[in-house]
DNA sequence: GTATACTCTACTAATATAATAGAGATTATA
DNA sequence: TATAATCTCTATTATATTAGTAGAGTATAC
């Protein structure tokens, strides 16, 4: 697995989003400002996460974004998987893969394939009402805070 | 972690070293064509393993390319940090981080951290006998044996 | 002395990443 | 209804990474 920026901007949007969740929509503006990611990018980043059904928009004055989910029902694991691809260290964990002759032989593929179920155990067990609570804890005066 | 082309050749042609380690030096044509790795592309990833102290070399009508060190000494984790950088998930889990304003703030840190704990804990306690032995068991024609 | 095999540096094509740019569509509200 | 604020969409660009190619040079066994 490799995060790239735009997974760490989207993690962090998806974050400050869950904070103010139930409050009405957040505008692009706004979140760039906080999370200081180009506004720009963080258009197409809320675009991608808008198609993928994670994050809902409203056009207009008073526009913005908001969760489409409430954030207990959103996992780390599946915003970084849709984001960066699949957890997976190499291709062939997947079935498609084709670069082994004998896919038997390949001894590196079950370290891979553990590596893989141990990261999805991690990543898909954290919530971002998770990960609320823990910056609430970590500082009080958090920015996302609402 | 993100495996490139170029990690799972370099994992592929210690494996067959390892298959070989004892029985003089294996030349990169030899491995080239058993591991079907493009001979010059795999030229740059011996040289770098040998500058890395994986590998050493002989020079000549009877050169080639031999392990270091015994197989079981030789763990995948090392190999594969050294080809394809640090296991960790993203840049914050290092101690160079710059990118988030409040460091502690940050509650995505500690859970890339444990992904990076968690790999860890597989890939450094796989060495290369074990590859071997595993694939020998697996199938008793198998191309690297001896 | 020559064939064989490693050594080293440079170059290239394709793809991914991280933006930037600008025109267009929608909506609250004065 | 005009308009300002806000989201929407497509195209373009700069940089880095990846995977590979090319060719001249060096060492060694025989």
């Amino acid at each position: 697995m490799k995060i790239t920026y735009k997974g760490d901007y989207a993690l962090k949007t998806i974050l400050d989003l869950a904070a103010h969740f139930g409050n009405g929509p957040v505008a692009i503006n706004d979140l760039s400002r906080r999370l200081d990611i180009p506004t720009k990018f963080l258009e197409q980043i809320l675009l991608d996460l808008k198609r993928a059904h994670f994050v809902e928009s409203r056009r207009g004055k008073i526009g913005g974004y908001c969760l489409s989910r409430p954030p207990a029902q959103i996992t780390l694991g599946e915003v970084t998987r849709f984001i960066n691809g699949p957890v997976e260290p190499i291709a062939c964990v997947d079935k498609k893969y084709s670069g082994c002759h004998d896919i038997g032989k390949c001894v590196f593929r079950d370290v891979w394939a553990e590596v893989n179920r141990s990261t999805a155990r991690i990543i898909d067990n954290v919530t971002f009402e998770d990960l609320l609570k823990k910056s609430k804890k970590i500082n009080k005066a958090f920015t996302y805070q609402i």
